[in-house]
DNA sequence: CACAATCGCAAGCGGGTGCTTGCACGGGGG
DNA sequence: CCCCCGTGCAAGCACCCGCTTGCGATTGTG
């Protein structure tokens, strides 16, 4: 396979194990095959390789195929739409906790805005907006709130579960359908 | 001034921003106003400080004051509960970000088990026990699962609003009502 | 006063870090 | 055939890391 892009998936994965400091330019070396000098003809220096093997991957790892139209059964989409991103979270949540613990310090490896939670909670703002408008949900909630909240539900069970494991069930997709359905009553859709 | 305390301190500070690989005990010294040699006096290794200095206030900074025992006003006074917490939550934002990236690397700096979190999440979930038995919520929820969603929405809110703002409502006090709000709707209770 | 404890200072040790330089090798295209 | 481009290899540079040693100054206590 072409070496710079073995070594751009070596520093991705070195960078979620131990982060900016903890991540080796001859460790990345090592780990894709290669001698340390082609990593710096290939990207001159540390910072630029990190920056760009893990903004393609912030960028590409979030809620592709997770479309979200009404169908007429607002429990049953909603809750596995909550399940594919919650499998997508768990999915990169190696590199999203160290991205989380170093954003302060290294805010320059990443684009900020239209992260994937992001894209996402949008887009479940608009589909509870259609909720509402269609009579299913009450009116007197703010949308881009309970998208928020919604969003943050899982995104922690995604995140934090593996870190704070008495503080959740251990069956994620049990928890992951409770949590849809207190929402959506709690929006006033009937269960 | 105790010397110790001022080192611990320090090692702290310095922990939260930089993690574990970026804390330096050269840095620590100077940050405390004292000799690198006397940090290695008083505590043997780095590992050894940065173990205390974060285990003491990982411990200690959690919801001491939050009590939760009802008194008429389930919504108002589990949005108050949930303020507070979600106050705590912020001001150990940092070291929790930091924590949450490096807990698979250096886990044994400190204890897992019975984290704040979790005791505020068994908390929560006996208060909402209380809520069923006393005929004030409904009775077909599991009280775990809920407590541990609203305990992830208030932890990512608190956690995860500096680093995605496009993803919250810039108002965080209402952001918290408006989620206890529907979090109590979706159990029965009535608002 | 004598003693012990605590601290600062200067120096250093072995090792790791990002990054550079010089040179040799191999294979594909003119 | 030759040349050039990509790569490997060995060495090294200046710096930072955790940690140690030796020694002198200060301070409080018997």
């Amino acid at each position: 396979m072409d070496v710079r892009e073995e070594i751009l998936k070596a520093a991705a994965r070195l960078y979620c194990e131990t982060g900016f400091r903890g991540t080796t330019t001859r460790g990345i070396a090592r780990e894709a095959g290669v001698n340390e000098v082609t990593v710096f003809r290939h990207f001159g220096s540390k910072e630029a390789l990190l920056r760009e093997a893990i903004g393609r991957q912030w960028g590409g790892g979030g809620c592709g195929p997770l479309a979200l139209e009404s169908r007429g059964d607002p429990l049953a989409e909603l809750q596995e739409w909550a399940k594919g991103m919650t499998g997508g979270l768990r999915q990169m949540a190696p590199l999203i906790r160290t991205r989380l613990g170093e954003f302060e310090e290294h805010p320059e490896i990443v684009p900020p805005r239209g992260s994937p939670p992001a894209q996402a909670a949008e887009m479940l703002t608009r589909y509870l907006e259609e909720l509402r408008s269609a009579g299913v949900a009450r009116a007197d909630f703010d949308a881009r709130m309970a998208a928020a909240m919604l969003m943050a539900a899982l995104f922690a069970d995604g995140i934090v579960r593996d870190g704070l494991p008495d503080m959740f069930h251990e069956n994620i997709d049990s928890s992951i359908e409770e949590y849809v359905r207190i929402f959506l009553r709690g929006l006033g859709v009937a269960a």
